[in-house]
DNA sequence: TAAAAATACTCCATAGGTATTTTAT
DNA sequence: ATAAAATACCTATGGAGTATTTTTA
């Protein structure tokens, strides 16, 4: 009994998404007969009906269903696997994913308390899709909305929230505001998908309010203003990376992590 | 650049482990000459050096080290898609996978309480593997030795240590033990790899002595006598699953199981 | 009846086998 | 000198393309 061939999982995933054969082909680059004996094939060896096709319609049995899931997790481990391995092959600086604009003040004392000239940071929004997919060594992600399973952590800092205001909003001058009260402001998004320099136009602007950890308040122009929010649980941030350690220079930086966050935080304004 | 096929990859973690063509080929049912082209296709194609090899030596790059981890786990991942897809297509009865022997007590009254007709049990002595390979739908773990990553969680019960004891033994008079003294006990083994009743037949013959948890109390023949630890953590059961339910008829033990977490345990002797 | 999946048939790319050569100890 | 990997050469399986038929809403 020979295993599904990565091809075939391919296949099954385009058409699993597009739901039809012409069109799954066409993305593939492929004719769509051999497309249509593909799935028989595999449907024969998986000894499982995945999709219900008829010259009308086609779609998803149960099991199409999981194995559309699966597989897609699947190519990914396996880019991912491959990318891992070539970078293992010529190690490049140490890349640590971050989320634009965050916590910058303790990112700065971290890249230097590790004292490791390779070290590189990549921003992206998705810091653990960056080293699930192999893309970054290591993240920093916040524990309260990141998904670590699978990762080993390290907890670095606890962050207050802290609502971003105009200037001129009838919030600014407050010395803090409950979360219940932002939330009926017009304009006001939790999780803006931006980087934090949009969020801060934006909030200039007027046409936003939203809330942020309070390590960026240093950064803020005098168009806006950060308010305290007196009932949000404090976002934990900490730095992640896949189970086992395959750089051994991450041992660095997690030493310079954890004494950084035992350190009783001298926590600047 | 298309994707590394599933047959490559079956033949580099065949080569990586077995460190020899020859034998690798023999394992793969293929002849010598096939491998070897094999190999240097997939190194042109990840452009990347996998083995170090002459006539006399193979070994793995720091490459090659990663993709065999990472590629021993994307063939497991892969043959557990198949095998879930396949299960969904033929509903059969959920699977939850328990340590031979652990918890009886408090599995007898999940199982009632979950009103499942179609439930069935896997004794398995590492159930999260069960779980992960697709064997199972879900499992018993103990929270303190298993790896829980990536799963969802519903913490059960807590179990208070318990050693066993042949009855003439100099401790089974004792009200409790602290497990230093035991851990010098002869025959002393912190989890022999058998199931309940080979453990309790041995500890019976004066073989072995052991910790177990105190749901199986009642359990025990005259012959065995069970000893309060006093200084072990007690050990926490809880079920678990992968993180999307795959089977709605999970949630009903899901819910079964978090009724009896909250209940005040009663628990019997 | 029309859009779309399945079949028929042909072709060729490539994986596999056998025989042989090269290489390093 | 020899064990073992690489190369040469051949074969054939099976995946892909084109043309066509079948199906159902």
């Amino acid at each position: 009994m020979d295993r599904l061939e990565i091809r075939d999982l391919e296949y099954f995933v385009a058409i699993g998404e597009e739901l039809h054969f012409g069109r799954a082909a066409e993305r593939l680059g492929i004719a769509q007969p051999p497309l249509s004996r593909a799935i028989s094939r595999i449907e024969r060896r998986m000894k499982v009906r995945l999709l219900e096709r008829t010259s009308r319609r086609v779609e998803l049995t149960p099991a199409g269903v999981i194995l559309l899931e699966e597989g897609r997790g699947v190519l990914q481990s396996l880019d991912a696997a491959v990318l891992r391995a070539r970078r293992a092959a010529e190690p490049g600086p140490v890349v640590l994913a971050v989320y634009p604009g965050a916590a910058s003040q303790f990112l700065a004392r971290l890249v230097r308390a590790a004292e490791m000239p390779e070290l590189t940071l990549k921003f992206t929004r998705d810091t653990p899709a960056a080293v699930q997919d192999g893309t970054a060594d290591a993240a920093l992600v916040c524990l309260s909305t990141d998904d670590v399973a699978g990762f080993e952590t390290i907890s670095l800092t606890r962050e207050r929230s802290m609502a971003l205001v105009p200037r001129d909003h009838h919030l600014a001058a407050a010395a803090a505001v409950p979360a219940a009260a932002l939330r009926r402001e017009p304009g006001f998004e939790e999780y803006p998908p931006a980087s934090l320099d949009e969020i801060v136009d934006r909030v200039a602007a007027g046409l936003l309010v939203t809330v942020v950890g309070d390590s960026i308040a240093a950064r803020l122009p005098p168009a806006v203003v950060g308010v305290t929010v007196t009932d949000l649980p404090p976002s934990d941030l900490a730095l992640v990376w896949p189970a086992p350690v395959r750089r051994p220079e991450l041992h660095m930086l997690a030493r310079a992590a954890k004494t950084l966050a035992d350190e009783p935080a001298a926590r600047q304004t």
